[in-house]
DNA sequence: ATGTGACTTAGAGTCCGTT
DNA sequence: TAACGGACTCTAAGTCACA
């Protein structure tokens, strides 16, 4: 992907709050695949601000990892 | 697109509230597209729920409706 | 168990014209 | 002004191999 000029800081942060709250679930990246139904490797690149998900692949992580929306993409510690 | 199953609630809320925030303001397809940085007939195609946008499109759509990610996404009157 | 690079394909997003 | 159509371009998203 590669965007880094615009809305980097944001992606960031939902890179990070994957990462997060997946490891508090205490689940493998493979296991939120399986629940997203998404893929391994994808979420990889997304919890390392890679990629860009769509609207529906957000609500996807959301529902897997039992957040909400809002909590995925608040800016933390800033 | 067409993805009929899945999200399609919440796609046509979005789309809604896009339509709904954008009148408020009493701006056009086109001045909002012109103040994302979107084009004009893709507005028109989330308005209606036909497109699902990335995340930084959301933000895009957010800023220049001066609303927040999470009224955007609210699904109302249910 | 995670990261990376190369590759493929479905769909996001643009642009044109017409209703 | 907005909806719709088709034809595009670029990237989201899936898959595989290997580190």
């Amino acid at each position: 992907m590669e965007n880094k000029t615009s809305y980097e800081k944001e992606l960031k942060a939902l890179g990070y709050n994957i990462r997060f709250f997946r490891e508090q679930a205490g689940i493998s990246q493979e296991t939120l695949s399986f629940r997203a139904g998404l893929h391994r490797n994808y979420i990889s690149s997304l919890e390392l601000a890679q990629k860009n998900p769509t609207y529906t692949t957000l609500l996807k992580l959301s529902k897997a990892l039992n957040v909400s929306l809002i909590e995925l993409v608040t800016i933390r510690g800033e």
